[in-house]
DNA sequence: TGTGATAATTATCGATCGATAAATAAATCA
DNA sequence: TGATTTATTTATCGATCGATAATTATCACA
């Protein structure tokens, strides 16, 4: 090692492609675990990535790491710091935020790698989900209802009600549940994802509205 | 057999035992794999039950069979006939109707057990939620609509419309969004769930006839 | 071209799976 | 009570599971 060439270019060291190779298979696991279930056979997997079953053992040691190893690949590093400022520029109407928010946000999580083995997980019990709950109700939810308060000129208030949070759970959930519907129950939907948000955002900011002022009198 | 006694009362004919233990099987095996999912083995699941496993196989030919009667049992006749009266009946409100509708239908289907054999189903592509889906739509979707317009004096469109059909899935996914948090990803709820739907209502009965009423201008 | 290192294969382990056969316990009835 | 049926258990099958050891193919480099 160490031999000084005078070629200027180096050498793409071998360690690399086996780098590559565990990339690839960990993203090839997300597509077939998130088919398949984990309970798939690690023999099944191997034919899925035309090699042979106990490759995987000289890249992961265990099953189990392959499955930790597919969680972060999906789930780590999905919220997007720009989300944050979207939420809250309030250059734009609140509607037209939300919009282009939910729109951007759903195309990362609306496929059917990752609705598929977020179910999963979640009926695994898992560590995935309740981290990932918590995260969307401290970044999006309290702030589409703090922001929903501020463009009222209304004064916010410091901790949102239990209420509100329900009621913004309500637009998620029911925008989730359409990502759901086309890829767990692999059921038609009668409009796009993008005809759908806006109608959802619509629909909560009108309600979620109505219902408020009736709150408060 | 056929002999004739005095007694006026007939004995209880031995098969009933059996039957009884079918059912009871069945009973047990869908909280059993609503919990474990249906790769769970059978010997867990008996000693679940307090027996063996060879046991199973003198009541269902195949574990395969004993999970298509978990499924016969927990989501044939679901449907309650008086529902779709309650729905339409126009003695009351709509919001008065849709909150009772709804209190009595997720009285039904939000437990644990539903709603996880539920999404196992979704994920296996089981022949079970496509089926209910389209009973979701004809029977609740489409008559919410329905009556909405209804109650609008409009006239009700023949046919219900793709961004209506979607509009109506918001509030429905919305509301079951609920019982997945709860009973799926285990995380506590803000409030309970007959506060969550009367909100779930208003919003949506506020937002749909905004959004409605700006489409016809 | 031959040699050492490493990737990928074949062969195989013990454990567990669904399912069956044989043995036993319990209940029924003359 | 004794004989017969039926419910349940013990013992075990072949197949498949995750994981390991031994073997073979591949490739960089002197």
């Amino acid at each position: 090692m160490g031999q000084a060439e005078g070629n200027v270019t180096p050498r793409i060291p071998k360690r690399r492609s086996v780098t590559d190779r565990r990339q690839q298979i960990v993203e090839q696991a997300a597509e077939f675990f998130a088919r398949y279930g984990f309970d798939a056979g690690t023999r099944d997997f191997a034919r899925y990535l035309g090699t042979t079953q106990p490759l995987l053992y000289r890249y992961f040691p265990t099953k189990e790491a392959l499955i930790r190893e597919v969680y972060r690949a999906v789930y780590l590093d999905l919220w997007d710091e720009n989300w944050a400022a979207l939420l809250t520029d309030r250059t734009k109407t609140l509607r037209e935020r939300l919009i282009e928010f939910y729109r951007r946000y759903t195309d990362k999580i609306m496929n059917s790698r990752w609705m598929r083995l977020y179910l999963y997980a979640g009926l695994k019990g898992v560590e995935i989900n309740q981290p990932y709950i918590r995260l969307v109700e401290e970044r999006i939810l309290s702030r589409i209802i703090t922001e929903f308060w501020l463009e009222q000129d209304r004064q916010a208030p410091e901790t949102v009600g239990a209420e509100d949070m329900e009621a913004a759970w309500i637009l998620q959930g029911g925008i989730f549940y359409f990502g759901v519907r086309r890829f767990v129950y692999d059921v038609p939907t009668y409009t796009d994802k993008d005809a759908m948000i806006a109608n959802a955002v619509d629909m909560f900011l009108a309600g979620y509205g109505d219902v408020m002022r009736r709150r408060l009198g």
